[in-house]
DNA sequence: ATCGAACTTCGATGATCGTCGTACAAGGAG
DNA sequence: CTCCTTGTACGACGATCATCGAAGTTCGAT
C-alpha cells in the first residue's frame, strides 16, 4: 500500500540557521539533563549515538530531550542503520549567537 | 500581634555573584517577555523603574516576571521611595559567563 | 523469516509556569 | 490625616513540561 514511508519524517524536523529563534534555544539549555547532555556533545568533539550519552533518565524521556534540542536547533541529527547520531550546530549557533555558547559551556559546574 | 514587618523582604532575595546558576538564568531569559524586558535595561544602560517597562502585561505579572529575573540573579533591585529601581547585573553576569549575555543580545530581532 | 538492539510514539501523571484580578502595604503630596 | 501612585501578595486557572512504562517500528544479523 502507499507507505511513502519518510520514515518518521516528524522526528527529523530540524530548523536551518535562519528560523533558529533565542527563546527556543535558551528554552532548550535551560534544562539540567538537556545542557548535560550538550556539554556532552561538546567535549566529544564529534557525534553521539542516542545510547551514547549518559543521561539518568529513561530512554523515552532522553529521545523526549533529543527532539526539543533538536527542534530548537542546538542539535542535528541522522539516522545510521539503527542507531542515530546527534551533533551539537557549533557553527550555526556561533554565527547567530556569537559567544553564548562558550559562555554557557564556561559556566562553573 | 508580632508582625515585625521587615518590608516584604522575601521580594529582595538576590543571589550574591556565586549563588546563580546557569540553568536558573537561562530559564529567566527563555521567555519573550523577560527577555524583552533584559534588553530594554541593556538598551537605556541605566536604571529602570518597575513602571518604565515597556511590556504588554499586567502589573501583577510584570512583578513576577521581576522576581523571577531577580531571583536568578540576572537583575538587581532597590526600592526608591514609591517605586523601585532596576538594574542589570552585567559584571556579575559577564564573569561568570563570558559572552552569553552580548551573545543574547545580538540575536536577530 | 526470526530475533534482538536501538529508538520512537502514545497516553498518563504530577509539577511548574504565565497570566490575571483583587486586595493590600508603603511612600509622597495636599 | 487623607488621597493617589507604585508596587507586592494571594489565590486561581489553563497551558506547558519532564517523566515514565508499554507498545510499536526499523534495521542488521542469524
Amino acid at each position: 500500500m502507499g507507505r511513502v514511508s519518510a520514515p518518521t519524517s516528524s522526528t527529523y524536523r530540524q530548523p536551518d540557521r535562519s528560523e533558529i529563534r533565542i527563546e527556543t534555544v535558551l528554552h532548550a539549555l535551560a534544562d539540567p539533563v538537556r545542557l548535560d547532555m550538550v556539554r556532552q556533545l561538546a567535549r566529544c568533539e564529534g557525534e553521539l549515538a542516542c545510547g551514547g550519552f549518559d543521561v539518568s533518565v529513561s530512554k523515552s524521556t532522553l529521545t523526549h530531550h533529543l527532539r526539543t534540542l533538536r527542534e530548537a536547533g542546538v542539535i542535528g541529527s541522522r539516522p545510521m542503520g539503527t542507531t542515530r547520531q546527534n551533533w551539537l550546530r557549533r557553527k550555526d549557533l556561533d554565527a547567530l549567537f556569537p559567544g553564548l555558547l562558550d559562555g554557557i559551556l564556561a559556566a562553573p559546574r
